[in-house]
RNA sequence: GGGCCUGUAGCUCAAUUGGUUAGAGCAGAGCGCUCAUAACGCUUUGGUUGGGGGUUCGAGUCCCUCCGGGCCUACCA
């Protein structure tokens, strides 16, 4: 038995995420949890909400309440929805936990002790009317490299030239609108993160069999121009862990706190603290997960994230972890993902374009979402959510599929044997085939599985499908009862056992029909097949069983239409 | 501007990393079956692999170039 660590990037708390926000992280994360699970190893499962930085300040703010009251509620929505797509999280924690707050600090103590930050005056643009500093991207005003109006401090997106806040033409705040800004000085610690270049080459370069798109992007930044560049980690906000030497006062850092992405990463260790604090567990229970010089060295970490957030994971939270000089564990696998688009664009919050996890729900069980997310999942380039492709996907597999499948074989059994496991005959030649070729398929899907491979792994899954229904066309048992009813029972017993072994199978992607079925099938016992043929005999001759509701609905041409236009946004 | 990814059948994707005749699913066409959610099975029509040039015995794969889509570019996260 194994252990796997495995981390989703944590979603930003800021309103309710997309679908796209989903199928990046969380939910493959989720499917690789489940996976490994159910091979028996053992599993932390860790994700959180991102509370800090300038975003979660104004959208409070638009909310009109406290920060840490915006931050409560929006994190418990959060909670639901992930309960809703059943992410089966260990602990889904929050940045802005006591546990992430002292561990943070700790670090950047630990950082400080190996000389590895440094302090740095810099200029940056205050606005008085916001009574705060304002990140680049906040300023607007007019460019002057094409005149366009609305540019914003960091870039104009028109003309699409890098710029620096004070060579736009009238700035103003993008917050309120106010022209009354002034440059002030103000000093931050930086993260000198070019001092440890080479040791994060190294490790880069030992890496094998990591996403090109992780690499690549990692590799870029380090050779890039003048190479990787050391990273300011305060900002001057009130929201966020305080800046501090471990648990010493930082002289001259009092008003400030940590950047978001210097204390973001490391919840993903502070969340497991915050599980075993609330199992009760001692701080060995989570640091056996994270210390290689407490129980850690066995342990395979992985984390799932969107290909925004790669630069992070694989140089600045290495830097983090690194430069700390303490045995922490370091990442070993980094499955990132592309985009996905929503019918010819991007989602959009601003425009309420595209489908949102609360809307997801309030449409179609979670398990529908999840099949055609993970079956679509954006792992070579950007991919695109169509209703015509959603519709198509779901009726087909779901429905006709899996869901006819279990449909035909129960009502079949329960009108000619009753609703029982038949009993007579024995297997013949036909059975034989079908479990070699079962046997090899899940065999693949393993594989898929443990590489990561998820869309293959769909493709696989749906074959294994696909299987019980070619085995009785040809095996025919409707036919056979005529005249011989004990041929028809071996074939109804075998496919009573392949719809347990498709609930056991499919329960990574598809929680709740796993359910439905093993319950449907008294089928306590939901062990892996590692030998298809045992698992195909495990529902012995006269074990009970009741006929489920129709496992999946169609999508019907009309409702399509309905969510085609519901969804499209308000510029549609 | 720079870097990276990407373009394969009407649609969504493969192709063991340079190796035979580029494969699946869906959609379309035909046949079969009648247990089942008008479901299932079998057969089958679709491709000058974005355009052009090059390297090679051999290119979807490598190089050059052009065209299209996308991401990143370090103070949004």
């Amino acid at each position: 038995m194994a252990r796997i660590l495995i981390t989703s990037a944590i979603p930003y708390i800021n309103g309710i995420k997309h679908l796209g926000n989903l199928v990046g992280s969380m939910l493959p994360a989720d499917l690789y949890a489940r996976y490994m699970r159910a091979r028996g190893h053992e599993v932390m499962f860790i994700c959180a909400t991102d509370e800090h930085g300038t975003p979660a300040e104004l959208a409070a703010a638009k909310a009109g309440k406290p920060v840490a009251e915006y931050c409560a509620e929006m994190w418990a929505v959060q909670k639901e929805l992930g309960d809703g797509f059943r992410l089966s999280f260990d602990k889904f924690g929050r940045s802005s936990s006591p546990q992430n707050r002292r561990l943070t600090q700790y670090f950047a103590g630990r950082l400080a002790e190996n000389g590895l930050i440094e302090e740095r005056a810099e200029r940056q643009v205050y606005s008085n009317a916001d009574g705060r500093f304002l990140p680049d991207r906040y300023i607007e005003g007019t460019c002057p490299n094409c005149g366009y109006d609305r540019a914003r401090g960091d870039q104009c997106e028109n003309c699409t030239k890098q710029l620096d806040p004070t060579d736009l033409i009238d700035p103003r705040s993008a917050i309120s609108g106010s022209t009354d800004l002034e440059v002030r000085e103000t000093t931050h610690l930086f993260l000198r993160q070019s001092a440890l270049k080479d040791r994060l080459d190294a490790w880069i370069d030992a890496q094998e069999g990591w996403p090109i798109l992780t690499t690549s992007i990692a590799k870029k930044w380090l050779h890039d121009g003048d190479g990787l560049q050391d990273r300011g980690i305060t900002r001057d906000l009130d929201w966020g862990v305080p800046v501090k030497r471990g648990d010493a006062p930082w002289p001259g850092m009092e008003d400030k706190v940590f950047y978001v992405w210097f204390d973001a990463p490391i919840e993903y260790i502070a969340a497991t603290k915050e599980w075993a604090d609330g199992e009760g567990k001692g701080d060995g229970a989570w640091r056996r997960w994270w210390r290689t010089d407490e129980g850690a060295d066995d342990v395979r970490y992985v984390q799932f994230m969107g290909k925004d957030n790669v630069p992070f994971h694989t140089l600045s939270f290495p830097a983090t972890i690194i430069g700390s000089g303490d045995p922490w564990k370091l990442v070993d696998f980094i499955k990132s993902f592309n985009y996905l688009n929503y019918d010819g664009g991007q989602f959009s919050t601003s425009q309420g374009r595209g489908v949102f996890m609360d809307q997801a729900l309030a449409i179609l069980p979670a398990d529908y979402w999840r099949w055609w997310l993970l079956s679509h999942a954006p792992e070579s380039s950007d991919s695109e959510f169509t209703w015509e492709n959603f519709q198509a996907s779901v009726n087909k597999d779901l429905a006709d599929v899996l869901g006819n499948f279990v449909s035909r074989v129960t009502k079949f059994c329960r009108s000619r044997f009753g609703e029982a496991v038949p009993e007579g005959g024995a297997p013949g030649a036909r059975e034989t085939a079908l479990i070699a070729d079962l046997s090899a398929r899940v065999r693949a899907y393993e594989g898929h599985m443990e590489a990561i491979e998820v869309r293959k792994a769909a493709t696989e899954l749906r074959a294994i499908w696909a299987a019980g229904n070619e085995y009785l066309q040809e095996a025919a048992p409707w036919a056979a009862f005529k005249d011989d009813p004990d041929r028809a029972a071996v074939i109804i017993r075998l496919s009573l056992n392949l719809i347990r072994l498709y609930a056991v199978l499919s329960r990574p992607f598809l929680p709740d029909a796993a359910t439905t079925l093993l319950d449907a099938l008294d089928a306590g016992d939901a062990a892996w097949p590692e030998d298809v043929g045992a698992a195909l005999s495990a529902l012995p001759p006269g074990h009970g069983f009741t006929v489920p509701d129709n496992l999946f609905r169609k999508i019907t041409d009309d409702e399509r239409a309905d969510w085609q236009d519901r969804f499209a946004g308000t510029r549609g």
